[in-house]
DNA sequence: GTGACTTTGTGCATCGGTTCACAAAGGCGT
DNA sequence: ACGCCTTTGTGAACCGATGCACAAAGTCAC
C-alpha cells in the first residue's frame, strides 16, 4: 500500500489542481461537513455570496480558523467581496468525495437499525443505502422502508456487484467486532460503528464510531463540575456569612 | 461564574484527593468512558488486575497515552503490578460523575426518539431517562418504553421536581434549535443533539452533537482517497507496463 | 532480607492545531 | 483611472496533545 502511494506521488505536479492538495490535515476534514450544511443553508434562502465571517458564525467556528481550513483546499474566495456559495459548495462536496453515491449497508435490524434505514438523512447528501442486513432468519422475510433484510452470506456480492464501499454496524457490542470481520473480509473498507465497543482491522480500513454513552458521560463530567463549582460558591457564602 | 469558581479554590487544598486535580485535558475526559468500558469487560470475565499496556490495547489506544491520561485523576497504579480494575474502575467513574444518576430527558418521538426510548445503554450507566417529550399531541395518548409522552410544557416541572440536568434533542433540526432554547430556559445545562445543525446556547450550557452524516462524510473522504491512490497505482503499472 | 524484574509516572522533545495580526489582493465608488 | 475600503490568505507565535524514554517504586522469588 505505502508503495502503490509513492508510485503515484511523482504525477502530483501535473494534477490539474492548482494548490498544494496533499495532506488536508483531520481536523479540517472533520469541520468541511459542517461548512457544508452552513453553505445549503445559505443557498436555501438564495444567499449566493458570504463572507468567512457570516459562514463561520453558521457553522460555530472562528472566521479565522475557515479561512485557514478553506485554504487547504485551494483558493476559492475573492478579497474584498468573500466566497460564492454555490462555487465553495461544489469545491467541498468534491474534496469530500460527495459528487458521487456512496452505496451504503446496514448491519443489525434492530431498534437503531429500523431508524436508520427510515433515515432520508442519508439520501440528501451522497449517500445510497443499497442493502439491509441481518443474522435473523425471521426478519429475512420482511422489508423495511422498501429494502429486504437480507442474510449476511449476500455481503461479498454486494460489493462486487453494486460497489458497497461503506458499512454501518448496527448489531449489539458483543456481534460487532463478527459483524466487522465479514465486512472487511467481503471487501468493505469504511465502517461507521453504532456499538459501543473499540473495532481491530487491518491497516487500510477506516472506522468512525457514533457514541451516544461517551458523549453522554463527557457531559456529565462538565454537569458534575458545574454542580461542584454550584455547591462550592453556595459553601463560601455560607461561611462567609457565618463568620 | 469565574468569580464563584474563584471562590471555591481556597478550599482545595483541604479536599480529600492528594493530586493536582482542576483541569482534566478534554482530550483525556473523552477517552475516560472508554477506559471504563474496558475496566468493566475485564471485571466481567472476572480479571482483577490489569497493566496499562492490556488496558490501552483493550482501549485502544497507545500505554503510555494511557498512563499520562491516568496520571490526571492521581497514582491508582502500582508499579510493578498495574491497576486493580475494581478500583480504577469506581475513580474513573466518580471522576466523570456516573456514581450519582442522571435525569435524562428525550425530545422528539420520532424514529429516532423510540430507539432511544427503548435502548438499555442509558440505564447500564448513570444514566435514568425521566421523561418522554414531544410537541404533537397525538403522541400525548401513548406510552413509550413504559413512559408517557408529555407536552412541552412539562419541562420546566421536571427540572425542579425530578432534577431533569440532561436533555437529547431528537427532533428534525429546524425544530431544535427552539427545543434547545426551551430547555436552557427550563434550566438544563447539558445538551445532547442529534439534529444535524449547530445550536447556539448561552454560556455556561454545554452542548454535544452525535452526527451521523458528519461521519459518514469524513469516511467518504477517505474511502476517495483510497480510491484515487488505488487508480492512481493502475495507472501507474499501466504506464510502466507500456514503456 | 535482598536483589532482580516489572511496570508505573513523568520530564522532555515533538507534533499538529489554533489564534493573531497584517500584507496582498481585488472590487467599487467617485 | 485611481485610490479607498473590505476581506482574504498566510506567516509566525502560541497552546495543547502525543510519543519517547527512563528513573523511581514496588513486587516477588528465593
Ligand atoms: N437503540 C438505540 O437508541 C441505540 C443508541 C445508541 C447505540 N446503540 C447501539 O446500537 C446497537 C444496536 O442497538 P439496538 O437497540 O438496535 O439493538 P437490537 O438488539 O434492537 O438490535 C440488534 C440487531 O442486530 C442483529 N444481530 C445480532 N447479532 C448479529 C450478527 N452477528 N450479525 C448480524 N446481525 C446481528 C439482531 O438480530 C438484531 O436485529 C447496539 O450496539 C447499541 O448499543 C443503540
Ligand atoms: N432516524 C435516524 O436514524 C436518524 C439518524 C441520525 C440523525 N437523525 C436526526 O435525528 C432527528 C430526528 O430524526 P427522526 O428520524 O426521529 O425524525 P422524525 O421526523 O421521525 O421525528 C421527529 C419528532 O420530533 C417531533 N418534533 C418536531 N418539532 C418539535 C418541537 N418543536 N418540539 C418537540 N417535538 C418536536 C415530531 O413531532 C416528531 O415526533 C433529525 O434531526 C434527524 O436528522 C435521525
Amino acid at each position: 500500500m505505502r508503495t502503490l502511494h509513492e508510485l503515484k506521488e511523482p504525477e502530483k505536479t501535473l494534477s490539474a489542481d492548482p494548490s498544494a492538495r496533499r495532506g488536508i490535515p483531520d481536523a479540517t476534514v472533520a469541520r468541511l461537513p459542517e461548512y457544508l450544511r452552513a453553505l445549503t443553508g445559505f443557498a436555501e434562502r438564495g444567499i449566493t455570496s458570504v463572507s468567512s465571517e457570516e459562514l463561520a458564525a453558521a457553522a460555530g467556528v472562528r472566521s479565522a480558523k475557515l479561512r485557514k481550513d478553506l485554504s487547504h483546499l485551494g483558493s476559492y474566495g475573492v478579497r474584498g467581496v468573500g466566497y460564492e456559495v454555490d462555487h465553495l459548495a461544489y469545491q467541498i462536496s468534491r474534496e469530500l468525495g460527495l459528487t458521487q453515491d456512496w452505496p451504503v449497508a446496514i448491519v443489525g435490524m434492530g431498534n437503531l437499525g429500523h431508524a436508520l434505514a427510515a433515515y432520508s438523512g442519508f439520501a440528501t447528501r451522497g449517500f445510497r443505502v443499497v442493502a439491509l442486513l441481518d443474522q435473523d432468519t425471521v426478519l429475512h422475510e420482511q422489508e423495511i422502508a422498501g429494502l429486504p433484510v437480507q442474510p449476511m452470506e449476500a455481503l461479498p456480492s454486494l460489493v462486487t456487484d453494486q460497489g458497497l464501499a461503506i458499512g454501518v454496524i448496527a448489531t449489539p457490542a458483543a456481534s460487532a467486532q463478527s459483524v466487522c470481520d465479514q465486512l472487511v473480509a467481503a471487501g468493505v473498507r469504511s465502517i461507521l460503528n453504532f456499538a459501543p465497543c473499540v473495532l481491530v482491522v487491518p491497516e487500510g480500513v477506516d472506522v468512525r464510531k457514533v457514541d451516544l454513552s461517551t458523549e453522554l458521560q463527557i457531559l456529565a463530567f462538565h454537569e458534575q463540575r458545574k454542580s461542584l463549582a454550584a455547591q462550592g460558591a453556595l459553601d463560601a457564602v455560607a461561611e462567609a456569612v457565618s463568620r
